[in-house]
DNA sequence: CAGCGCATGTAAGATGTTACATGATTCA
DNA sequence: TGAATCATGTAACATCTTACATGCGCTG
């Protein structure tokens, strides 16, 4: 009877950001855009206005500072932030509502020419063996500070889930083009043409 | 040095639904909805004023129709439809962005009780394993139809692309438990007393 | 001195979800 | 008769992206 509306999770991926080290706004979008983190994304129009909330309820603190002549101002969390953003990791996380644009376009492929939805299967394959090359050259590192730093494992997880996905991804792909070859219709304009 | 805003994908998924079938609003939401495609989705507040919109511009035809007493308005595409759709489809398509509150929860682990993001990765297990399920029941049915229907190799495919991505995720949910038991830090509040 | 990277922000608009309002029919 | 399903829609709101505006310092 009243209105659960969900909650933006801007300011917790920024608070998250926060317990790294102290970021400005700038230093925040520019984490969060490192291919590692290809599972979460901000962009400074919420950011911004974000951290100025963040501070009016003491989750932050703000401070100028100047490095290389530079003005920055530099939020760093409050004991209260870790235990808002510590509330929120312990409850259950909302089912990811996938969208994707590429499977919606495979999805109604019957409505195109086949090699328009093969040229979509094959871009798919392109950009995960890119995203799997980035991934494989991060995980060593992560692996290396396992015992040290306390993210390290979390972190090494998140990046190893990024890695099994894609791998199944491109597995799917090659599949994907054979299935299509055979089943997928005449493929240009022959299958247009009875009416 | 013009505003090449995103377009709604909105119309485009009311479309492709109507190549299969003419259908209300209402089906729409239906069909959406249905485990299949756990890839899209849309809400009434998009479906009804797309689908007048999408008339307005003639790419569908709707025509009140009573079903079981029932009114109904229900929409077909036309053939300036199709060819809009198809074009759509020709077009790449836009990477997905992907948003995931689990991974987010995950990411950010460590400042939690490791038990807490545990539980988050036993549903998302759960989740998956029932995903799975869902995904090869229909499977037999679109395999069964690859000759017979247009849609069918294209409806497989997604489907199997579902089915190896989920999969994926639930050897990773194995792996990542394993990996946080033994380098996810204390397990409750230990690690918080030291200050 | 031009351009790039650093840095912060705002305004406008599109996108999307939720709750609400309404009413009919079917079934237990 | 009451609940569930069918069916259509609107209003309010939250969310998010994009383009724009601004300015500094470094490097070629």
């Amino acid at each position: 009877m009243f209105d659960m509306a969900r909650e933006s999770r801007t300011p917790y991926a920024i608070l998250g950001c926060l317990t790294i080290a102290p970021m400005s706004g700038y230093d925040v979008k520019q984490f969060l855009e490192r291919p590692i983190s290809n599972f979460w994304s901000e962009s400074y129009g919420q950011i911004y206005p974000a951290l100025e909330r963040l501070e009016d309820d003491g989750l932050v603190t703000g401070r100028d500072e100047s490095r290389d002549g530079r003005e920055r101002r530099v939020y760093a969390i409050t004991e209260a932030g870790r235990e808002r953003l510590r509330a929120w990791l312990e409850r259950p996380a909302e089912a990811v509502t996938f969208r994707s644009e590429p499977t919606l376009k495979l999805f109604f492929g019957a409505n195109a020419p086949l090699d328009a939805t093969l040229r979509h299967v094959r871009r798919l394959r392109v950009e995960a063996e890119e995203a799997l090359a980035h991934y494989r050259e991060r995980e060593p590192e992560l692996e290396a500070k396992l015992g040290e730093d306390r993210h390290a494992p979390y972190w090494l997880a998140a990046l190893r889930g990024g890695i099994a996905t894609t791998q199944a991804i491109l597995a799917w792909c090659d599949e994907t083009e054979a299935l299509l070859r055979e089943h997928g219709g005449p493929s240009t304009s022959e299958s247009e043409e009875q009416s």
